[in-house]
DNA sequence: TGTCACTTGTGTCACGATACACAGGAGAGG
DNA sequence: CCTCTCCTGTGTATCGTGACACAAGTGACA
């Protein structure tokens, strides 16, 4: 792109109302810097020659900041608009980002060059979704020298982590949806990135490189050798993808197939609505033949009567993003719980 | 913010790596300029000194562009997440975004200044979300003379548009609604800014400032004068802000006192589902005793059963993007239509 | 051997704004 | 009348990069 021609000034303000540059700048920045009168003068010449105030890029290059916010999501820039818990998150980033005056830039991270993006990203702050282990997009950021915090992990030095206890959670809502099943399925989220859809026996969860994935799988198994369910007769299908469409697809061919699951344990709202989904298209009904659980709380899940985890994604993304800009505050352990509607059979006593 | 001492330049990578700025420079921007054997030792050195690239600021500085489209959407910045229909489009956006490679920031207006984050923006590009007619942010938005575009008007020149036929529309799903009722009563989106909620018997739609709710209004009154329903007897509530909390609010009031309602156009999805809950928490019967229609064909409005019209924001969005990237690109007049369900009466016949 | 095209490296300087330190003047107070 | 403080305006240097135009080297080919 060429420079166009006719960009107007501070200079050249300066020289037509007959004052130095940097009264021009204090005319715009430090109103209280400048005499009322030279002000006035001062805008009237920026009007006069079509100047809209001082260029943003210059300014950022001299101040050294930008006054915007990164998200990294690592997932097609759309997954934001897409999926419930990402929409939550953004919610509670953006409240803060208001009340500091800042902007949210919205990053995405291409194949083929997954650090260009951090590297050349004009932002002060990083904030990112969860992301694998020893991942280049994540190095980058802590090279960059950037402000940065992560939510879901890996918990990485010199970068705000927030995330809940999905292991502890991941043993009571596998009790809610394995309770007295007799083929149970976990559905999980994917391992790791570039993830094929595969179906498993009880995978050893250290082999997911999503922090996310391995707490809530190791949960799982936790809750599964205390009540002696062999975990080796768990079968665990790992999605591609955090999609209803997916969950929907993989539900539906294990429903229809020989030892169909009588128990879901989903790590998502997000899957855990392609399963009922699934289980309504097949004629099976829940929670008498299957029950389903989910994970995020939601609103979808409240209306749905979907038994999750309830958690807040919008006080993590504020709580991060507070931390983020200073690093003194704290971030408080996150709160959750889970909701027993009516997806799970009523808990036995 | 002070600037941080330790910053590297290119300049210092040059001198460890004996070459020149330029070699350094196009050893990151033009690699096919460089000699493979040049660029790696520009690497190392840049490794070295722990430089992390060219800096944003001042690439945009020198460029004259930034790689960032800026999203304005005059409302609370959390309504990009939300809101089901501002969801949509915004999805549509960041599709083309990431097909161009560009960064998408949303941009706050502060109500004390809502033309400061207009001039003082690092984006090559605006989109607005529906804006009310003379209003001093589309006005700044044009005087700053940066391609935009803009989704459900006001139609300005040198502004992309892309809205669809509100007021045809209008007419059609009013039909859907009204046709038999006794006690109709339109659920209307925003005059103005800053509005209050309202409650108006037959209001002149030109009392409207956004352009997308005068149309509907427009439509909606057509049809009335058409099937002789007098205009003046239909009641009209306006609510401050498209949320679903408040049209519970207010059509649970409605529906308690008296000449309760026994249909509601309403201009939104989300303005329906709070209509659609009120009904349910009073015990109203949809549709015999109370029909309901939205209006944009969110994926919610499907699994809820919603009467409502189906447009693709998703799709005007895409467009509205390409064709402010490319003035050359045609917009289609996007398409519409009626998609009756659960929450309206049969049509007769 | 001379010509030509191609590849690879270089030096300079403008992009536009603001931090900083300082200067002159006006008024207050003793 | 002198000093001190506050208010308002100024000059300059610098932020880090990449466009541009050019130079030097290499090898192909007639």
């Amino acid at each position: 792109m060429k420079t166009p021609p006719n960009r107007v000034t501070i200079a050249q303000v300066a020289r037509e109302a007959q004052v130095s540059p940097m009264t021009v700048s204090y005319a715009y920045n430090r109103p209280d810097r400048v005499a009322a009168a030279t002000r006035a003068r001062v805008l009237e010449s920026a009007a006069r020659l079509g100047y809209t105030g001082p260029n943003p890029a210059a300014r950022s290059l001299r101040q050294g900041r930008f006054g915007t916010i990164g998200v990294v999501l690592s997932e097609p820039l759309t997954y934001a608009f897409d999926d419930l818990a990402a929409n939550r998150f953004l919610a509670g980033v953006a409240s803060v980002c208001v009340e500091e005056r800042l902007g949210i830039s919205l990053l995405s991270v291409f194949d083929d060059n997954p650090v260009q993006v951090v590297t050349s990203a004009a932002v002060d702050a990083f904030l990112l979704w969860t992301q694998p282990d020893n991942d280049p997009v994540l190095e980058a950021v802590v090279a960059s020298a950037v402000p940065a915090g992560i939510l879901g992990g890996p918990r990485t030095a010199g970068v705000q982590f927030v995330s809940m206890d999905d292991r502890a959670a991941g043993r009571v809502v596998t009790e809610a949806a394995f309770a007295g099943a007799g083929s149970p399925l976990v559905l999980s989220l994917p391992f790791h990135r570039g993830q094929q859809p595969a179906l498993l026996h009880g995978p050893d969860p250290g082999d997911a490189a999503y922090p996310v994935t391995r707490n809530r799988l190791a949960g799982a198994r936790d809750w599964c050798l205390g009540a002696g369910v062999p975990w080796d007769s768990v079968r665990v299908a790992v999605l591609a993808r955090n999609s209803q469409v997916e969950a929907l697809r993989t539900v539906s061919g294990l429903l229809a197939g020989p030892a169909a699951p009588d128990a879901i344990m989903a790590m998502s709202d997000e899957l855990a609505f392609g399963a009922l989904t699934a289980a309504r298209e097949r004629g099976v009904s829940v929670p008498d033949q299957l029950s389903i659980t989910g994970w995020d709380g939601s609103g979808a899940a409240t209306v749905a009567g979907l038994t999750t985890i309830e958690q807040s994604l919008y006080d993590q993304g504020r709580a991060l993003t507070r931390a983020v800009l200073d690093p003194s505050v704290v971030i408080p352990e996150p709160e959750w719980a889970l909701v027993r509607r009516s997806t799970t059979r009523p808990q036995r006593r």
